[in-house]
DNA sequence: CTTTGTGAAGTCGTTCACAGCA
DNA sequence: TGCTGTGAACGACTTCACAAAG
């Protein structure tokens, strides 16, 4: 997962666990791609397989929400699609900020998957005076000595960091004491916030070093295959786990 | 968390736990940090702080590569930098190719991250033919017709998919059948891959919509403060938890 | 007969709390 | 004494399997 949360004790938000808020976009992007092609109807295992989850997972997760099948049926696509949209809170408006507008706030800027889902980017914000007043995405960048201004005025209350490491933290606490209250970091630091804000994370590098370690592993059972068990018999090979002797030893 | 993993029945990897390899890279980018500030040694304490965890957590996770620390001490910074990239398979060089070099595709070009990590960014790819030849990142872009090539030729087995998401699917494919094994999907669509590939997703604006459920519960709760149990009692009230009555009714 | 909705069982992950070692 | 390493308790999430409903 790029993802995860930070801070805060995995209440359960109105009883609707953590990880099937975390799959209700995923419902409502299948559901969505139905609705276009005007499908009525879909059962679980239909909609769970255009999801990428097994039907016994999504049929729990959809009980959280309500009993909104029909046995024997499956569930309404239209009537799903309100149901999520509405416990997702995006039949409602949501001004966006995007701070730091390099490469990937541009990019950010620059995403239709945000408007489409009643997320609205309000405004671009970047450290850098060269910057302010040039359009990115259509839409003006303004100075970083604004943020409070442009939060205030707008009332926005979900903020995108895309400034380099150094500035998240300082940026962060600007974009909180303004009164923003969720945060999506995508620069390559903890952030620490105050209870009650939310902060999600997308480290790229990191989801390329999970992928590593399986690669490593993968690579890894290959060779073991060739080589069968030729010194050490698999189970119990001595404690840690190692390969080679490192150059650096421990204290 | 802006992650996930796709396919496959979550098997434990030599041994270590899946959460705990997500976590891995987190402790890498701290301890590297402590190491650039001199730090010899670290509590798991000190640590887990750095790392936005929990002290317990993270010496758990440890226990699951060997007993690399010192009681009464803590840990060797140098020589836990080194055990974690050994374990993420960072000691090694790691070919990468990038598909679609549009907004994102140029902005993960240009991530500093990747270089840093043993990650090559080995070859751009786009469908444009009037990108060909063009450099990103000093790197110059080549056309999708040349991919096959491209991966056999480099030895690539990591790919990033920054495509639409209409051509994801495709693309994964070639990407497979050309030999790579690992992928990380920018795209909004579910891939689907054989066995023994892994997949990892990165969604912006399915971070968002985890944000929004989450503001708009803040949002909820402020409200209910205020008017306080008006006509229902908090437990119970009733089976599917409707607000409104919506547009649109099941069938 | 088909497909949902859900208790019960199972699996995985986290936290506690303390024995063991330096 | 200080801090790691870890069994054991706990809690969250997933899967099973079937009763209930159309």
């Amino acid at each position: 997962m790029a993802t995860g949360r930070t801070h805060r004790p995995a209440t359960r938000s109105r009883g609707i666990p953590e990880a099937t808020v975390a799959r209700l976009p995923l419902y409502l992007r299948a559901l969505t791609a139905l609705s276009e092609r005007s499908v009525p109807t879909v059962s679980s295992e239909e909609l769970a397989a255009a999801a990428g989850v097994n039907s016994a997972k999504l049929r729990k997760d959809f009980s959280y929400l309500g009993s909104y099948g029909t046995r024997g049926v499956g569930y309404d696509v239209e009537y799903l699609v309100y149901q999520i949209s509405r416990e997702l809170g995006l039949t409602q408006d949501w001004p966006v900020v995007i701070v730091g507008i390099g490469n990937l706030g541009a990019a950010l800027a620059n995403y239709g998957g945000f408007a489409s889902r009643g997320f609205r980017v309000a405004a671009l914000i970047d450290a850098d005076p060269a910057m302010a007043g040039k359009p990115v995405a259509g839409i003006p960048v303004q100075h970083t000595d604004d943020l409070e201004k442009i939060i205030e005025g707008n009332g926005v209350s979900i903020g995108v960091i895309a400034t380099p490491a150094g500035a998240a933290q300082p940026v962060c606490d600007r974009l909180v004491a303004a009164g923003v209250t969720s945060i999506l970091n995508f620069a390559p630091t903890v952030l620490s916030v105050p209870d009650g804000v939310d902060v999600r994370k997308v480290d790229l590098s990191i989801e390329l070093q999970i992928l590593a370690f399986h690669e490593q592993r993968k690579a890894g059972e290959e060779a073991a295959a060739e080589t069968a068990a030729v010194t050490l018999t698999p189970k119990e090979a001595g404690k840690g786990p190692d390969g080679d002797v490192p150059a650096v030893m421990p204290a």
